[in-house]
DNA sequence: TGAAAACTCTACTAGATAAGTAGGGTAATA
DNA sequence: TATTACCCTACTTATCTAGTAGAGTTTTCA
């Protein structure tokens, strides 16, 4: 499943990809508009932020705001800050290997087998689809 | 990440594949030979037998076996019994649909753009794997 | 027949994780 | 300089996972 987490932080990015400019938007409007307990909220933007796909601006005025444009905001990236590793076992990841300590060979094992193939084509999908991508306001002039 | 239940079922269903008959295997077999505590692998096993992939025998000589050829045995079916719905959310489950109390237009919703993606992309994998497809003694007559 | 082998089922529990709450602290701006 | 808004730590509640415990039932073989 995935985690509360990564749906809000998926949706809050959305909402900033989805502005006209890039002026700060506060914590209270995305929390608002997406439903979103702010609290809650907060951690997840600073964790973005911390990671590089926001910034922040303080005082009056303030909130944060996206660092890089929509299209260059991979999903792949984004995913594996939220939800952490894309594979659904240790010994099928690329950033977060660890081998089963209760299984004597990799190569014979089925579901090795198996995850590999699943982790490969959830890879191909976060690969293929930036911010942009998944943004309601797509832009009219298509390249 | 997958449940040890999903890893030790797809284990033990490989192991009872893996037999050259389909004389009944005793759990404790299983359990031993696949480093999985024995009661455990019951539940597991039982939940099994209930959706049809497996039979058992009781009495001396029992044990639990394949149902059907390992060939007709789909990953799309054995994922589900074992792990449940193969989407990430529920506003894009095919068996298990739930529409998000958050949500209010699931067709400009950036979550569920992406993740529906990610379901069909599994969904393809899980559809062209049957049990066979992940055992380790493949047989030598090819197709 | 009867005892042992082996599955069946219910109930309980420790530990981890998710999802939030609470509340004070700090920095920037009008 | 007061207000706005981000920043950070600690705590809590609920749910789920991965077992554990133990008694019960059925079947088979000697």
């Amino acid at each position: 499943m995935l985690s509360k987490k990564t749906k809000y932080g998926l949706k809050a990015l959305a909402y900033l990809g989805n502005q006209k400019n890039r002026k700060p938007v506060q914590i209270s409007e995305i929390a608002e508009h997406e439903n979103i307990s702010q609290k809650f909220l907060e951690s997840i933007l600073l964790s973005l932020r911390k990671s590089g796909f926001l910034s922040s601006k303080k005082g009056k005025g303030g909130g944060y705001y996206l660092l890089k444009d929509p299209d260059q905001i991979y999903m792949t990236d984004v995913m594996r800050v939220l939800e952490g590793p894309i594979a659904m076992v240790p010994c099928v990841s690329l950033n977060f290997y660890e081998s089963c300590d209760d299984c004597p060979d990799e190569r014979t094992c089925s579901v090795h087998k198996l995850m590999l193939q699943v982790r490969d084509s959830a890879l191909a999908v976060y690969r293929n689809n930036t911010l942009q991508d998944i943004l309601c306001n797509q832009p009219k002039d298509e390249k």
